[in-house]
DNA sequence: GTCTATAGATAGATAGAC
DNA sequence: GTCTATCTATCTATAGAC
């Protein structure tokens, strides 16, 4: 019970319940990223917590269940990251290429997620569907990407005609691949895509490469 | 046992013992694409081929084993196209672009390698690792890039100083997302990335935005 | 080389007390 | 809401006959 006259500790910002949740989410998305969904243990993701595989099932009712709720948190730290993105004011090529920026950096932050998505298309995408079905879940990003365009159309900067859903494709590609894929292209091209000190190349090589495209 | 005169049936063009390696190994990829490495059922490979689970272990020695081969032979169907691969006689846009083609079209005609890819990932790249402690699995695909490359800038249409490896993972980035994240795409943003009737424009769309960023 | 039967380990899920 | 103990199913792997 949390009363008023309790002094709130740092891990007691949140009533006792949803705080429980959260942890086991936490714990949850770590070990589902580690092992996969079939390779994912619920006693492991217990033991990360400070609460028992008993709550698990109490609170989410299975591991099918919990693994949608830890895709569904997933996605909205990202789609979170692409709100506070204001490009508004900024000219076209500049405003494509803090997109393509921000949408890198957040997957280089959280290799966790690239490895949830990945994983969850492997199972068909049946664990998102399940979870759309209760909420919605936007990607405000592709709004901006599409004001964006409309802009670099207009002031004829952009000469090709782009689908915003299809750039949107293309960005999330280069993302996606050099995280997801990082261990076969490191094994068979010696290259890893994910070294800290090539980051800044690849974050522009792929800004460049947009841009290029845009630009006829 | 294999003699001389006995008819050569189309099932029999191989010494018995290479055959059923074959039948499990081909049965193994489908399960294993299915439903991912710990997903797939050992059980379930050997109901798919003509012979027991028992010889699975024969042949292979386990389930990791055995995956690891399926990985193998997978990549080698990969490099056995890009062997074919003939574009000394082109002009390097050309060239750049039946190469993008190539690519774009190998995922597109064998999703499974893709999800066998993506499945490995998530597991680290260990098999993998461990099936080229056996054979070399080159990419003679990366030695054509290169070659193309050298020509366009010697001729001057590729202003951009890009590596070829580099180059390489892009162009896998947009083949393997437009399979591996069918689903999860698909679900948020309402756009089969597969669908029949967008793969040429999405094949043109990858080799327009290799010669953009080629040409700078 | 090929089969049947089974060992041995471990997973997800739940019962039931408090 | 939380714990311990356990059920039931299932999976990889192997023994052993032929």
């Amino acid at each position: 019970m949390t009363s008023v006259d309790e002094p709130v500790r740092p891990d007691r910002r949140l009533p006792d319940a949803a705080r429980t949740r959260s942890d086991i989410l936490e714990a949850a998305t770590g070990e589902f990223a580690r092992a996969g969904y079939d390779g994912a243990r619920v006693e492991e993701i217990a033991a990360r917590t400070r609460t028992t595989k008993r709550m698990i099932y109490y609170y989410f009712g299975g591991k099918k269940q919990l693994f949608a709720a830890v895709l569904e948190r997933a996605y909205g730290a990202l789609h979170g990251v692409e709100e506070l993105l204001d490009v508004g004011h900024l000219d076209p090529v500049t405003a494509v290429r803090r997109l393509a920026e921000v949408t890198f950096d957040h997957h280089e932050r959280h290799p966790d997620l690239v490895r949830l998505v990945g994983i969850e298309n492997i199972h068909g995408g049946e664990h998102l569907a399940a979870a759309r079905r209760f909420g919605r879940i936007d990607a405000p990003g592709l709004a901006t990407l599409r004001e964006i365009l409309d802009a670099g159309r207009e002031s004829g900067v952009f000469t090709a005609d782009v689908d915003a859903v299809d750039l949107h494709a293309m960005i999330s590609a280069f993302c996606f691949y050099r995280v997801a894929g990082r261990h076969t292209f490191g094994a068979l091209f010696d290259r890893d895509l994910t070294a800290p000190a090539r980051r800044d190349h690849y974050r522009a090589m792929l800004a460049d490469m947009v841009i290029a495209y845009l630009k006829g």
